[in-house]
DNA sequence: TCAATCCATACCTTCTATTTATGTATCAAC
DNA sequence: GTTGATACATAAATAGAAGGTATGGATTGA
């Protein structure tokens, strides 16, 4: 017995007659005819009784007739359920995006992508680069988001955007007036910056060091957020990301120093596991993040 | 999609490699390599990840690997089920006789098919010829038993056997002591019958009829057994089948009336219905009866 | 660096499923 | 009865899918 053979069976077994099977198959009577004989024969039993105005179905060909039913309506189920999934029609997206990207970048890209794909599951954790790349390795993401630097040669990725990370303060700080500084300036003043393992730190303290500075940091924030409120006290120096003080920057809480020899660019990049496919759903998000909104 | 390229797939799946596949399938790796490709190209999707060391599931695939799974364990049963079906190993088997064959000529022939398949379902029910034929015509039974004439053009069927009816009374009775008796004088004494539908009553309507004789029906009784019981008053005759009387003719309950010019005699007949094959039991169970035993 | 393992590709072969052509049986209508 | 329609069976030829061999490239591990 062979599945072919039960598929020409079945088609016998509904439409009555090996005629009318063969019909329903697009293929030849003799085909059929052939076909049937073969299945009775490897299953050394008759199946069909051949009657004057067509088939009936034995008791044996009644026993089969049940399973194939079972068996082509899972074939059935499992072509429908495979093409939604390629189609988008189903399945799930997890994105893990570090703070800034999570923030800024995402929100508009996840809209776009509901729109056309309303049935897939979306689901988006904000954390910070480590936690993202920890993520991907586990599979518990299919595609993350990460700002500056990151174990390139362990994740496929692509460059989604650069981001200049601005010198900024309270309008109140000392230096805020100041028309031209020198990175070295700086160093008088405490640097506020997010926790070890984010990426933005990550940029910081690379750039100090390059230039032959070391940062002096006076605290370690767990949020933008947070860290862009601390400010007020007009005590502390942070660098953060364009996008996330542009709104500061143009209602005066925030003033940007003038730093004139230190420029600290970053980039921002989609990652996913090196050596495994994307599925329908982060292949489309990743395609719709390389795509100008 | 296709099932042949299922069944590759499955075993791909659950031997973690093509290479390993292809040995499980007895087939050629390219050959398992090109089902997978197609396979992959019209459902057009990836579903493995091809790794240094063997290949692995993606999320597509595992979908796709449960239902394989699924599909083939109903291909699986399917093929066992027909098997123990087709090899008696399963299956039921449903016989309908008439009273004189029910009581004497099947129970030794349903030992000996229960002996070598103990796993089929006897089922066997006495009447009468009548109701026989009917259950055959209602699909009820497979095989029937019956005595004497039936529509012959209507069932297939085979002889079984030739059975004489007796001509039968009480020791007591008048003509018991008779040495030689001819038909006619029969007449004076009512005649003990089985009730219309029995072909037992047939043969011997028959039977008188051509010989110029009117049956002088005494009694119509629904059972042979209560039949005998009657001729103990001494005043009727019955004819019947030899089989039945055997002991009490040796025993001396009966005497066999010396009727010189009649003799009455039937055939035994297995019927089935025309146009329909016989399913495993029904056809190993006709096989046995005209094997002698 | 070399052998081993695994997948991919190209080209050829085999065998199964299919077609076309034809035959036979049954049934219904005239 | 004869005829036409319908349905299954058979035979021979053919197309196409599935399979094989040979070979190459990539990765891994000794």
């Amino acid at each position: 017995m062979n599945l072919h053979h039960l598929k020409v069976f079945l088609a016998v077994a509904e439409a009555g007659s090996i005629s009318a099977g063969a019909e329903r198959l697009h293929i030849s009577q003799p085909a059929v005819t052939r076909e049937i004989r073969d299945l009775e024969a490897s299953l050394d039993l008759r199946l069909f009784d051949r009657q004057p105005r067509g088939v009936r179905l034995t008791e044996g060909g009644l026993r089969l007739h049940d399973y194939a039913r079972r068996i082509f309506a899972l074939e059935r189920a499992a072509e429908r359920d495979l093409r939604d999934f390629a189609q988008l029609e189903q399945g799930e997206l997890h994105l893990g995006a570090s703070a800034t990207l999570g923030a800024y970048l995402l929100p508009p890209l996840l809209t776009r992508f509901r729109a056309p794909h309303p049935q897939i599951f979306v689901s988006l954790e904000v954390s910070n680069t480590d936690v993202v790349t920890r993520q991907l390795d586990e599979g518990r993401i299919s595609l993350g988001f990460v700002e500056g630097s990151f174990a390139q040669a362990d994740y496929a990725h692509r460059l989604l955007a650069r981001d200049a990370l601005l010198p900024v303060a309270s309008p109140l700080h000392p230096l805020a007036r100041a028309e031209r500084l020198e990175a070295s300036d700086l160093q008088a003043y405490p640097l506020y910056m997010r926790e070890p393992g984010s990426g933005a730190r990550a940029s910081i303290e690379q750039a100090y060091r390059d230039n032959g500075l070391e940062p002096q940091a006076g605290m370690a924030i767990g949020s933008t957020e947070a860290l862009k409120r601390l400010l007020a006290d007009g005590q502390g120096i942070a660098w953060l990301s364009q996008r996330v003080v542009e709104r500061e920057l143009a209602s005066g809480e925030l003033q940007r120093l003038a730093v004139q020899d230190l420029q600290i660019e970053r980039e921002l990049h989609v990652l996913w596991r090196l050596g495994t496919s994307l599925s329908p759903a982060p292949a489309a998000f990743l395609q719709l993040s390389q795509t100008p909104g």
